[in-house]
Formats: C-alpha cells, sequence, structure tokens
RNA sequence: AGGGGUGUAGCCAAGUUGGUAAGGCAACGGGUUUUGGUCCCGUCAUUUCGAGGGUUCGAGUCCUUCCGCCCCUG
C-alpha cells in the first residue's frame, strides 16, 4: 500500500506537477474540478448548517450535476443550553449514547431551519433534519466541560468534526442513501481517480490526502485533524479550492439569501460567546466541579496575584490577567497541584527558540490521528498548536507504546523554532510539504498528515 | 536619632538650563477569527505631578514647611 517512499515520489512529481496545476487551474480555486460528476458514485449528501459556505457546497455540487440531498444537524438545542445560562435538566439526566434520537423531514419552528427548508425547496433538493443533541452533549459538550475542570484547554470543534459530523452524521447520511459527506470546510481533499494536481501516472501516498485549504486565511484543515482516514474516505470538500470572498461573491451573483448570515464562529453551543458564563452554569448540570481562586506566581516563585479559577485561563494568554506589570505577562503554565497559574514575559512563553532547553522544547501529544504513515514523513515536520497560526517546523517522533492499553501512538514532538506555549487539550496538527505545489503565494502546499491532542510539556 | 534617596494616572516610569505632563503595563472599546489565545487599531492625568506656602509673565521642574516610603549608620 506504501509501496511507494515519498522521496519517490518527489523526485519524479516534482516538475511535472507544476505544469499540470496550471493546466486545470489547481491554484486559482478552481480545483471544484476534483469532483466532477463522473468519479462520484451515487447521491452525496451536503452538511447545512446555514451558512454561506454550506450552502454553496450544495449549490456546487448540485450545479456539477451531482445528485445531492441536505442534510441539517442539531447539535446544542438553543431552549436547553441558551438564554439564563439556568439549564434545564434533562440534559443530564441518562439516555442511551451514540444514537440519534430523532430522524425528521424538515420544516421545523425553527428560524434557521426554515430558512433552510426554504431554500432547499428552491433548489429542488431534499432536506433532513438530525437530532444529534444527545450524543453531541455526551461526546463534545461533557468532554469540553471536563477538559477545563482538567486544567486543559478544549478544542470542541475538532471533536466535533472527528466524532458527531463524520461520526453520527456521516453514518446517517448513508442511512439515507448517501454515498459522500459533503461540508463546506476550506479543505482540499485529493483521492485516487479524481483529477488531482498531480502528474499522470503518479499519485499521493495513501489517498485520499489532505490538503490545506487555498484561502490562506481560511483554511480549515486544522479542525479537521481528528477525523480519521476512514471517514475522509467518504468526505467531500467542494470549497477547498476556494477563497471565501469568491464564494460570498458566487452567491451573491446568483442572487441567493443566506439563512443564517452571521458568521458561525467562536463556540456554537455557547450562547454569545460568554464562557465565562456559560462554563459553571452547564458545569453544575453535568455535576463537574470547576476548581476556584488561587495564586498567580512568577518565575521568581513570588506571588503577583490572584486567579478566578484556572479554567479561565489558557497557556500563552496575556489578555485578561488583570496585572499591571513593566512589560506584558503570559500564562506559562497551570497547574492543577496547588492550583497555581504560572506568569512570565514573553520570551519565557515562547518554546523552541534558540535558547530553550530539552525540556521547554517539547511537548506529547495523545489520542493521535495517523492521515499517512510517519515512515513517509520528511525528517522536519510543520507543526500547527492553534488555529490561525503559520506551522512551524518541528521533529516529531511517533511512538508505539506496547502496554495492556494497547498500542495507542504518542506524538513526541520538538520544536525547531520559537513557538508560543503549547495549550494542552488543544489540537496539534502535523503538516508535509508537498514537493512541487506551491499556493498563489509561493508557499508550498501543506498536506495534513496527523493530528493529536497536545498533552503536559515534555 | 543622624546621613542619603524617593514620592508623576490602578502598576512601572520619562520629564532636558522653569514654558505649559513621553512611553510601557493593566483596563475599556473596536478589528481579525468556526476552540482557548495570540496579533492589530483606538481611548485613557488639562479641578494635574504627596500636601501647604513662596519666587516668577509662567513651575512637575527653583525656595520653604509638613507628610509618606526606602536604604545606610548608631
Amino acid at each position: 500500500m506504501y509501496s511507494k517512499g515519498w522521496n519517490t515520489l518527489n523526485e519524479r512529481g516534482c516538475a511535472s506537477a507544476l505544469v499540470f496545476s496550471a493546466k486545470v487551474g489547481y491554484r486559482r480555486g478552481m480545483s471544484s474540478t476534483h469532483f466532477s460528476a463522473s468519479s462520484l458514485r451515487g447521491t452525496v449528501a451536503v452538511a447545512v448548517s446555514g451558512g454561506a459556505d454550506s450552502l454553496y457546497t450544495l449549490i456546487r455540487l448540485q450545479e456539477a450535476g451531482v445528485p445531492v440531498m441536505a442534510v441539517h444537524g442539531l447539535f446544542a438545542r438553543p431552549l436547553d443550553l441558551g438564554g439564563e445560562h439556568a439549564l434545564p435538566p434533562p440534559l443530564a439526566e441518562e439516555g442511551p449514547v451514540g444514537e440519534p434520537e430523532t430522524v425528521f423531514p424538515a420544516p421545523a419552528e425553527d428560524p434557521v431551519q426554515k430558512a433552510l427548508a426554504t431554500a432547499c425547496d428552491t433548489l429542488g433538493v431534499p432536506l433532513h433534519i438530525v437530532d444529534c443533541s444527545r450524543p453531541f452533549l455526551d461526546r463534545v459538550v461533557r468532554p469540553f466541560v471536563q477538559a477545563y475542570a482538567d486544567g486543559r484547554t478544549p478544542n470542541p470543534c475538532a471533536l466535533c468534526n472527528a466524532g458527531i459530523k463524520f461520526g453520527l452524521l456521516l453514518e446517517k447520511a448513508r442511512d439515507l442513501g448517501a454515498a459522500h459527506l459533503a461540508t463546506g470546510h476550506y479543505a482540499r481533499l485529493v483521492r485516487e481517480g479524481e483529477e488531482a494536481p498531480l502528474a499522470a501516472g503518479s499519485s499521493l501516498p495513501c489517498m485520499p490526502a489532505l490538503l490545506q485549504g487555498a484561502d490562506p486565511v481560511k483554511d480549515q484543515s486544522y479542525f479537521l485533524a481528528l477525523v480519521p482516514q476512514a471517514s475522509l474516505a467518504s468526505a467531500l470538500f467542494p470549497l477547498g479550492g476556494f477563497h471565501k470572498k469568491d464564494v460570498l461573491a458566487a452567491l451573491a451573483r446568483r442572487g441567493i439569501a443566506v439563512p443564517q448570515p452571521k458568521e458561525s464562529q467562536e463556540v456554537c453551543f455557547i450562547p454569545d460567546d460568554a464562557y465565562r458564563a456559560f462554563l459553571p452554569a452547564v458545569a453544575r448540570q453535568l455535576g463537574i466541579a470547576l476548581p476556584g481562586p488561587g495564586p498567580m506566581l512568577l518565575e521568581d516563585g513570588s506571588r503577583i496575584g490572584t486567579h478566578k479559577g484556572l479554567w479561565q485561563y489558557t497557556e500563552g494568554q496575556r489578555k485578561g490577567l488583570g496585572i499591571g506589570w513593566k512589560e506584558p505577562l503570559y500564562v506559562l503554565a497551570k497547574e492543577m497541584r496547588g492550583n497555581v497559574l504560572r506568569l512570565g514575559t514573553r520570551d519565557l512563553a515562547d518554546m523552541g527558540g534558540p535558547e530553550r532547553t530539552e525540556e521547554t522544547a517539547g511537548c506529547v501529544c495523545t489520542g493521535v490521528n495517523l492521515l499517512l504513515p510517519p515512515e513517509l514523513w520528511p525528517a522536519t515536520v510543520f507543526l500547527k498548536t492553534r488555529y490561525r497560526e503559520r506551522p512551524k517546523a518541528a521533529q516529531v517522533r511517533v511512538e508505539r507504546p506496547k502496554g495492556p492499553q494497547g498500542n495507542e501512538p504518542l506524538l513526541h514532538i520538538r520544536f525547531l523554532e520559537p513557538q508560543s506555549v503549547t495549550a494542552p487539550g488543544q489540537v496539534a496538527a502535523v503538516y508535509i510539504p508537498v514537493d512541487g505545489l506551491f499556493e498563489d503565494d509561493g508557499r508550498p502546499v501543506l498536506r495534513l498528515v496527523a493530528g493529536g491532542i497536545l498533552g503536559t510539556v515534555a
């Protein structure tokens, strides 16, 4: 399966890949040719949120002649999680895990669902509403709250993509007769048999290959880093080659109104992005205890203030500390033992810099999702430990410990350039450059080869 | 008690030979943004420079008194 070594591929594919990419307009947001109708078999389900991206995904596929259906997942019930932070108890009670409770066709009373129903009706596309709220609570919200309680900083979007959207929603789409699930993520997925940005006769090993989105500021591959290869095999990201502004322009050109025009951002299940108010309320509902105030300490051990509970801070954070100092202070670490928040200046908040020691230059990841066998990785890879951050050069060693727990792989990361201190609980995404392919701005195209959850400093 | 130093917005702090209050931090507001953060932009002492008095056309900057804090010596 991986008979072709990565290096071998590079040597052969390099020059002609450039020619090919120019020919198909791989750059310039034209890679939508990926999903030519002929290369797809069966119906494609499109996960529609009500936003512009997923709506255009649906339209794009339909216009390409692909048989489509729309699926709209209900994740967090507004009535349960919204409003006054006074949550009614039903969410915390016992219930079956892993199965959507109900599946029913549109329409509903919800304005977004209603607008979606109208839009789909106009397009002549069937719409299915899938209630994922129970599994969403168990697999996204509860771990989210628990992570904060444990002193970590969770990334619920990554968990949702892996466990809900490309988990339950994908399963449900299959039940409904779909062969693929498409979303509006800005990431490029190259698979066998499709027009790929590679020379004829060559292919990327271990298909499909997940590449960064073409829009440098919208790339969302980071959030997909935990989605397993088996799910990606059924996934489609038709917007991967587009720039956001082109999507909006295309919708405007067609005179299509977006049901939910407000850009989805922050955590979708936290009303008004007020997580400091939301967390305690939900934690209480779920019976999870959040630790209280404690000391803020500088590196020399001196106490400089009192924090409001470790869950309100994250490693690398600057704003909101409320401490006047000669220079900005950043959160260096959260110590559950002693309930201590460690603060320090910028130079102390970087890992991987020239004068960093072995202990502070790296970290370890668990919950690893491998998309390409490590044997095929180059010696230096690029690592993203937070969204909207330039991937940083690093060395990653994959360890497969043998033990009674099985052999869950671990990623041992060592940064080769300055890197703001990582936050345990966040996602680490490992990328490698695809030789011979470059973005419009000259950066090499990056391929996602693994994802994991950051642990404590090594 | 004596000697030295110091007292500028919540914190750190610049203020030249007196001419009409830099900058940083924090805070607040905004921008970027499907996690948490980072980052960028803007606002922030004009009944005011510990308090009172004086010199001067004009004082945070000179004189004087008082108060507070720090260091050293006894």
